[in-house]
Order: structure tokens, then sequence, then C-alpha cells
DNA sequence: CTCAAAAAAGATATGTTATATCATTAGCAA
DNA sequence: TTGCTAATGATATAACATATCTTTTTTGAG
């Protein structure tokens, strides 16, 4: 079984034990975006349904699709860049909290990093004293990759 | 002279010092989002310009007047949101670093605070050691405001 | 002052992302 | 089987954004 499969498996299984169902197109999405394991928009991923399967979705499906694998946290929308990506975790066990991005400006590729709960705990606070309730510490980091940095060096 | 003529004069001095020119189309994009307090859209500030001036001026002239007033570091644009925000800080001397945004998830109100310069260099931190660069530390995040928290409660 | 170059703004077309709405199909249980 | 619900399809359109060419305005050298 290739790694892609497994962890379609295991989002099937987790799936299941929330009470819904990982359908065919729901894997045909989820697939691209593990497969691809870079951050695609909903149209492209239209498209690989296209080549991957011989079947065009319409966007709206596909919307369709991401909002529910968003609900089930096996799909994160990456707001910065307009883009979806798989969830890094969708094998493991345990809760990994919520993720932060780093998302290279230039190539568009995406680092899923942790930072300390103390830092999240300091934005927290000040986030508090602002008025306002954090909702989320989903965080997107405008950056470069240290290649494409060099690139422009 | 209102509060926001004062801003709107010293915006024109701080492009005279850096040898580009305030127009009048420019100074009615900026004025819109200056005296409505908030992040509005490109075509919202197409409706503004035509409800306050009467004039319509093409999506894409708007589109340019911000791409100008952002290098000029009088707006900022909240990607969340796909909305511009003034700077907070036109009227200030000193330097204010990058702003970070609290982003109302319900009724888009934004709140511009500035966290402690020891928590972005942990994040930058962070970021280094998954080998990307920090290109800026503009940080915009989903938040909900106290009112619509208590309205949702 | 005049005219040419440069900067700004206008006009038009089109690309990309996303949602609204109604119709159809598939899965499942009484 | 029938009828309910969940999922998907089809179509239209909204919202955000850029490419490109043209026209107008500004400005500075001669």
């Amino acid at each position: 079984m290739t790694k892609v499969q497994a962890i379609i498996n295991r989002a099937e299984q987790s799936c299941k034990a929330h009470g819904s169902k990982l359908t065919n197109k729901r894997k045909q999405v989820l697939s691209g975006l593990v497969q691809s394991g870079r951050a695609l928009s909903a149209y492209e991923l239209v498209d690989y349904c296209k080549e991957a399967y011989g079947e065009s979705p319409p966007p709206m499906s596909v919307y369709r699709i991401l909002d529910f694998l968003q609900s089930e946290n096996l799909v994160h929308k990456l707001n910065l860049a307009n883009k979806y990506i798989a969830c890094a975790h969708i094998s493991c066990d345990h809760d990994h909290g919520v993720p932060q991005y780093l998302i290279c400006g230039d190539c568009q590729r995406v680092e899923e990093i942790a930072i300390g709960k103390s830092t999240i705990n300091n934005l927290k606070r000040n986030v508090e004293k602002a008025g306002f309730h954090l909702v989320s510490p989903q965080l997107e980091i405008n950056c470069l990759c240290n290649q494409c940095k060099d690139k422009a060096a």
C-alpha cells in the first residue's frame, strides 16, 4: 500500500468515527492534495480530477467537497494564497493543535510548523487586550524559502 | 481642519519627501479608507468615489492607486479579507514597525495591534529553523470582536 | 513658451476565486 | 418498493484581480 493510500484509509476511518462518509469524489480531491504535497486551488483540483480520473467535476462540487474535508479537519484553507492543503497529520493519532503555515511568496511552497505554546499564549493575551477573541491561532506567514531567497540574491 | 484632512495632508508631505505625488484620485481613494475607518475592497472604493465625488474610476485605476499607496506605506492589504486599510500611523513621525491585524470574521472590523518584539523574534527563530525566511511579520489573525462574540452567545 | 518624454488615468477584455440556486442521482431504511 | 436524506451535477453569476492598449496630464529641457 502506498503512503498516499495509507493516508486516505486513515482519513476514511476518521470520517466513519465521526458518522460521515469519505465518498469516492471526496477521496479523489483529498488524494490530489495529499499526492501533490502542496497547496492547490479549487480549480487546480478540478484539473487534477480530470487528468487523474477522467472526470471533470464542476467547481461547485469541489468547493463543497473542500468544505466537507475542512469540517473533518482533513484539509486546511490557506487564506493568504486562496489555496487548500491536506492536513499534515492525518495519519497521527494525537491532536496536533492548530497549525501555522509558512508560505513562500515566490514558489508557493508551504511548510507547516508548530510554534510554541508560550508564543501562542502571548499572542492570545495581546488579542484579548485589544477587545478581540482569538478564533483560531492558525497563522499564515508570508515568507521566502531559502531556495528562493538564494535565487533572488 | 478635520482629522481626515490632517491625515491626508500628512500623507501628501510624506509622498513629496519620497519624490512622488499624492494626486487627486489618490487622495480620493486614501480618504475613503481613512474616513471609513475600516477595511474596504477595491470595488467598494470605486463606489465610494462615485458617491463622494460623482466619479466612477475603473476598478483598474483603483487597483493601481492602491498599489501606489501600498508602496508609500500609506495603505496595507489584508490578504485574509481581500481588503485594504489605511495605515493607522500616517500622522506619526516615528516608525511603528510592521503591524498585526485582528480581523473580526463576523463584522469585518479590523484592529491594528503591535505585538511584542520578543514574540516576533520568537516567531522568527521558528521560521528560520524550518528553512524559511520571514519576509514581513505582518500577521493577519482571524478573530471575533467582543461584540460579535456576545451576539453569538 | 513649446514640445517631447514620462507619469497617471481611462477603457476594455479577460482571468481567477467563490457562491447561490435548482435539478438530478445514489444510498439506505421502513 | 417507496420515500427520505445526502451527495453531486448544472448553470448562472458575484467578487476580486490583472493584462494591455489608449488617452490625458504633468513636467522639464531647450
